[in-house]
DNA sequence: CTGAAAGCGCTAACAG
DNA sequence: CTGTTAGCGCTTTCAG
């Protein structure tokens, strides 16, 4: 009852041809058109797959291309990764996801695995710095970098939001609201979009408003409160994703300041709760889908001509967590 | 520059030995002491990596997980599918992931494809029935099922929450607070969930109160709003996960309902926004994580004695949706 | 305890 | 256009 599933050997003998002919035949080179017909047939009748064992092995590379992102609990890189898995459909290739905790050693150890595993092409949202990615790229593996980029990494492709227009989109807002006290609630691993906001604020900026949490929900809830707690003065916060946007919500739950008006928040990734909060949240949404998507594509399309990367347009979405700076936030 | 990797051939002639003695250093086999040693020691030395292209081809099997759900943008599978990764890194096992979207064809093309990688062993929250699966189980894959099990497949093991136990706290906790109108609100492939919600209503069941959406956002909305609209004299509403839950929560706010005035609310799944929305929302607890991480620890023990598979338990969680039913609800 | 040898299923030269 | 052949890197008998 349990066949042993036909090999290319098992079609070539059917149809009284070489191996290699089947070969051919099946990966689209040059054959009699009555020959192929034949093999056609043959490799249907017996329902013949050709297997990625064999061919990995001569090949010295299992097709699939690596996925490593953070965390793929939090909704932004799940739309990332479903964006990948839906090119990578498309193109018939296996993905082999990996998580990394935003931990550069464990992206390292996964990075080993894949390699192990024969896959050569990686699509990644980076946690280590460009040294920590200097062996990967030596070893001949096509990167291509989506979301954010690593220090260090400027050679490797990058598919990416535009964080610069974005950042500067939300902080002119606010000004433009009448804000000035203004404060940025950061994550790991995005140094520039931290950078752009010191540009954007220019002189406004105030170094004690600025916190960036690791990547936990705790440590992103830690920040928040503690900025809450220690600048009463703010009275804007610019959260950068959507776990510190939640940590936002909930610190100033609990203090008891209310948004819009004690606090105006924007935040960056729109998500589907953002417009079930009360107030629902003003955000900067990223085409989170599309980053994966293209990600994969530029990483299938293989080390091409394509030197840098790509930049999405972000798109500010106004609700309701955002006032004008009215009469100063009562004092606690 | 780019040294080709090490194969277990070099390090046989480094050290002097033969290539089986290697092989069965590197897997634990018998070797004497000072032999293993220094085969350890060379392997170190050329930072030697086994290939598992070639290991995967001489046991005719990848050794890895595939990993089928129906949409990783769901935190819900993106939470089953974290312990899953979890599980498999603690075993170095890759693990494949693939999307169904609730779609048994696109499951079958899936599989099709795992199976070409060599994939023998399948973890997978299941959209097609008995009969989509059997070729797949005739095929030889050791597979767990996890959250849901499919219609004629009760001899996989699967990995389930409690929903039977979820539904009866839930709808006792309805009908204790006074509701006899109480809706259900369901999703794709959970015919079991809505058996128990019929059986746990008794007589007060009405076929009309119940909806079945398909798996989008979109439909989800629309059945909500229908079910709103249709049966305004309901007073409390099951949510059969969290995309319905957020359909729910929406559809009640565009029709001007109230929570918990004019409906009480109960959602299957905890999510993060659960706590944020206002009021925040009563739910079912379902161990997603967990869900994964057992049903990974299934599939690589191995088609292993253990018949039938694991049941967790869920917790109903108390927060703000859910009120006693006051004077009847306002007209429309 | 160890080495030699036989493939796993496939592709890519290389001849015919 | 087609068949033969030589491996890809590894594990696993089978002798020694």
């Amino acid at each position: 009852m349990n066949m042993r599933r036909a090999t290319i050997r098992d079609v070539a003998e059917t149809a009284g041809v070489g191996v290699a002919t089947v070969s051919r035949v099946l990966s689209g080179g040059s054959a009699s058109p009555e020959t192929r017909e034949r093999v056609l047939t043959v490799a249907a009748q017996l329902d013949y797959r050709p297997s990625a064992l064999g061919r990995n092995l001569r090949q010295r590379r299992s097709g699939g291309i690596g996925l490593l992102l953070p965390d793929i609990t939090d909704t932004f890189y799940g739309r990332v990764a479903d964006g990948v898995l839906a090119c990578a459909r498309s193109a018939g290739e296996p993905v082999i996801v990996g998580t990394t905790g935003d931990d550069p050693e464990r992206e390292a150890e996964l990075i080993g695995m894949l390699m192990e595993q024969g896959v050569d092409r990686l699509v990644a949202i980076p946690s280590g710095d460009g040294e920590s990615w200097a062996p990967t790229l030596r070893a001949g593996l096509t990167t291509v970098f989506a979301h954010r980029t690593s220090a260090g990494c400027g050679d490797i492709p990058a598919v990416l939001a535009d964080d610069r227009a974005g950042v500067r989109t939300a902080v002119d807002y606010l000004t433009g609201l009448g804000h000035r006290r203004i404060a940025y609630l950061g994550g790991p691993g995005q140094a520039q979009r931290l950078a752009v906001f010191r540009e954007a604020m220019g002189p406004l900026v105030d170094e004690e408003l600025i916190v960036v949490a690791r990547g936990s929900r705790d440590s992103a809830y830690a920040a928040a409160a503690g900025l809450f707690q220690h600048r009463p003065d703010l009275t804007a916060v610019l959260a950068g994703g959507n776990l510190l946007g939640e940590a936002a919500v909930l610190a100033a739950r609990e203090l008891d300041l209310r948004l819009p008006r004690d606090m105006s928040l924007i935040m960056f990734d729109d998500v589907p709760w953002a417009e079930l909060c009360s107030p629902s949240l003003t955000v900067i949404a990223q085409p989170a889908q599309d980053i994966g998507y293209r990600a994969a594509e530029l990483v299938l399309r293989g080390g091409g001509r394509r030197p840098r990367g790509v930049l999405l347009p972000t798109e500010l979405i106004v609700r309701g967590s955002c006032a004008a700076r009215g009469t100063s936030r009562s004092p606690r």
